[in-house]
DNA sequence: CACATTGTGTAGCGGTTGCTACATAGCGCG
DNA sequence: CGCGCTATGTAGCAACCGCTACACAATGTG
C-alpha cells in the first residue's frame, strides 16, 4: 500500500485500489482499520519511516556540515528521480495539511519536525535561524521543481 | 467560482458545487465549457490574474529592492491571513502539477514564471541566482507555514 | 466435542462523480 | 409570422466512493 500511495498519490488512494495493491479486498482493509483515515495514517507513517532511513543513510549521524554543504548534500539525495515519489507525496500531504484536515495535518507536522531535527543535528551552526534558512530554501527548491522550474532549484542549490 | 475554488480547494471543485456557487447548474457549466478541465483552467487563470493584481498593488512597478528587503515585503503580503486561500490553492496546484497532470502543470508553470519575472523585476541584483534564492526561500516559507511551522517561516523571513 | 473468536467472501447501500439525451422556452431575423 | 439559434430545465447514465450487513469457514480453547 505504501508503494501504491507513492506511485499514485493521496487523492487516488481509495479503498478498492489500495486493497488490490495489497492483494486483498476493501472489506478486509476496513476489518483491520477503523476507516480510510486510519489506514492512510498508518501507511503515511510507514512511508515517513522509510524516508527517514534514506536520509540517515545519506549522511552519518555524527557528521556536521556548514549550511551550503548540507544543502547540496540533501539536494543530491531528495532531488533525484528515485526520491521523486516521496517528494511528490510530501508536497501533496502539505497541500492537504494547509487546509487543517486530519490526520494529514498531524502527520505532516510530525514529518516536518523530524526534518527540522535532522537538519539541526547536521548543521555546524547551532542557531535555529540557520536551520530555518536551510529548510526554507530546500522546501522551496522542491516547490520550484514541482512546477517545472528545476533549473531555478538547481541554481538555488549551488548558490552560497 | 473563483471564490468557491479559493475557499474549498481544487479537490472539492466538482461540477455541482461549482454550479451552485455560480448560481447555475452543472448542465450549464458544461454548456459553456467543454469539460471540467477547461472550466478549472479558466477559473484558475482568473484567480492568477487577481493574485498578480495584489502583488502589483503591494509594490510599485519601478521599485527595486535588495533580496532581504524584497523578501520581507512579499512575505508581509502573501504571509497574511487574507492571502491564505491563495497560498493554499497555490500549494495544491503545485502538488497536482508535480504529477504532470494537465492543465494544472501548464497553469502552475505559467504562474511560477510570472512570479519569477515579478521578483526579477523588483530585485536590485540582476543575477538570476539572486531571484532563484529569493523565490526558493519564499516558497519554502509557504511550505513551512502550511505544515504548521509558521515560526520557522517567520525566522527565515527575517534572517539575512 | 462444543463453542467462541477471528478471518473472509458476496452483495449491496446511499451518495457523488463527470457527462449526456431530450425537450423546450425565448428571442432575433428574414 | 415562422424559422433557427441560443439557452436552460429535467432526468438519468455508468462508474466510483466509503462503508456495512450477512453468511460462513477456519481455528483455537474450555
Amino acid at each position: 500500500m505504501a508503494d501504491h500511495l507513492l506511485r499514485e498519490g493521496l487523492a487516488s488512494a481509495t479503498l478498492r485500489p489500495l486493497a488490490a495493491a495489497a492483494g486483498t479486498s476493501d472489506r478486509m482493509l476496513l476489518y483491520y482499520f477503523a476507516d480510510r483515515e486510519e489506514l492512510l495514517a498508518a501507511t503515511l507513517e510507514a512511508i515517513a519511516v522509510r524516508l527517514t532511513g534514506v536520509l540517515d543513510a545519506a549522511l552519518a549521524a555524527d557528521i556536521r556540515l556548514n549550511p551550503k554543504a548540507l544543502l547540496e548534500k540533501v539536494w543530491s539525495t531528495v532531488g533525484t528521480i528515485e526520491a521523486q515519489p516521496y517528494m511528490r507525496l510530501w508536497l501533496e500531504l502539505a497541500a492537504v495539511a494547509a487546509r487543517q484536515r486530519e490526520p494529514e495535518t498531524r502527520i505532516a507536522r510530525a514529518i516536518m519536525d523530524g526534518f527540522v531535527a535532522w537538519v539541526s543535528a547536521h548543521l555546524d551552526d547551532p542557531d535555529p535561524t540557520a536551520a530555518a534558512l536551510v529548510l526554507a530554501r530546500l522546501e522551496g527548491m522542491l516547490f520550484l521543481d514541482a512546477v517545472g522550474r528545476r533549473d531555478l532549484a538547481d541554481l538555488a542549490a549551488s548558490a552560497v
